[in-house]
DNA sequence: CGCCCGTAAGCTGTATACAGAAAAGTGTGC
DNA sequence: GCACACTTTTCTGTATACAGCTTACGGGCG
């Protein structure tokens, strides 16, 4: 058929919303023909999806076992975030430099740094209860940024392993939303980053990131230990700041 | 079915095979139907190794179109060991950290540096005709090294991500061919390697690999470049040794 | 009361059928 | 002789059918 919408293409985008935004859960079953009626598809396109989002790590799939969404665990999310710190801070370095060199490529940087700063002031004149409704336009924010890198990047292995990672990384998200004072403190991580970018200044684009990461992953961590004390743990490599 | 020898694998690895050891060229048209018949299966098991392959770099895919080999260039190439050299000497460093602390992930490692040392003697023991001959314990040996990193390799992004690279890599090396002289150095660097690692010491680990990653990379593009001056260039992220 | 085993239902792996889009080949007009 | 358009073939995308393995449930035994 290969009609203009793409059957697969669809399914897959489906099923990764629900994943990462916990529609389904950490564990749920992922049935070929379940789904396909779901989603009203037959088997084939379902298949095809789930296999795409095994290799990005979104779902736990063994051959000839019902496929489940991936589990979550302490040591996945530090295993996690110690590999986005080796690639994201070089990620973060490498455009300021390019950027340094052609400014045309750090056009949609200074955008978001201008739609950061109106954000910021906007956000500090709300009550508490109206800066809860600004969350969707801080992630709009952020997430412009990771792809504004990704674009950016001109290393294809490394653009695709950063973006093949940011599914796992949203699914975290939504699993614990951090309070607003981590959210303030996250802003001005990217302010930070920005502006290293920006200034094509790559030392400071890389520390800014490493920086950025280390905050998240431990208000994260903060917010799982809350949540659901029986994680586990292991998992090494250093997570230095 | 999901036989014991799950036919959708077999044609993936035979696959594989075929694509690292050029018996299928880069740009060569996979069809499914065709594969099909030539390894004895349906379109369905094919389409799925093809996508694997696809998701590993080794096949280029583009929806609705025929599948080919992944092409060559030496952008590509480079972009390749950029990567690699982000990754593998981090790796080497930590599994020499983590062997400091545990002396058993070590035993690999030392079984391949005397395995090392008996080839070393024994092939310069011969004369030139029968060095070539070599090739293949040296192969065997420096294969078994990066399955080792990986294996030994505690966080499962980093070690998918380099294992995954992995077939890129074999590639090229039955690209070209490189010299005994390029096979004497290469095996100097890899007893850097595994000395470092076996003695726990993870800066040289990781200052050993860099070293032999981006010597690597310089006698396949002299290698490539001499091949086929036609190439292509570009692609950026310092390569420093 | 708990454990084990057998049966049955459900699911995945594979093969195949059909519809529509590329791609290749062919013939015509300039 | 060359370029373009059309026809025909071939291929992919999707749906569905069948076989064997997994798993879940229920009954019997210790």
């Amino acid at each position: 058929m290969a009609r203009a919408t793409g059957k697969s293409e669809a399914v897959y985008e489906r099923l990764k919303g629900d994943i990462e935004s916990l529609r389904l859960r950490p564990g749920a079953k992922l049935g070929e023909v379940q789904l396909g009626e779901e989603l009203g598809a037959s088997r084939t396109p379902v298949r095809e999806a789930i296999r795409r989002l095994a290799g990005e790590g979104l779902v736990d799939f063994v051959p000839g076992e019902v496929a489940r969404v991936a589990a979550i665990s302490l040591g996945g999310v530090r295993a996690l975030f110690e590999f986005r710190m080796l690639l994201e801070p070089r990620a973060a370095a490498s455009v300021a430099t390019v950027g340094a060199a052609d400014e045309r490529t750090l056009v949609p940087f200074r955008e978001l740094l201008v739609r950061l700063e109106v954000f910021d002031e906007s956000f500090r004149a709300l009550d508490s209860s109206a800066q809860a409704g600004s969350y969707q336009e801080f992630y709009g924010i952020t997430e412009a940024f990771d792809q504004a890198v990704i674009a950016a990047c001109r290393n294809p292995y490394l653009a695709r392993t950063i973006r093949d990672l940011r599914s796992q990384t949203v699914r975290l998200r939504h699993l614990s939303h951090s309070g607003p004072r981590r959210m303030l403190t996250s802003l001005e991580e990217h302010r930070a980053m920005l502006k290293a970018v920006t200034h094509g200044d790559a030392q400071a684009a890389e520390a800014a990131c490493r920086h950025h990461l280390a905050q998240t992953l431990q208000a994260l961590i903060d917010s799982l230990t809350g949540l659901d004390p029986t994680l586990g743990t292991d998992v090494s490599l250093d997570v230095a700041g």
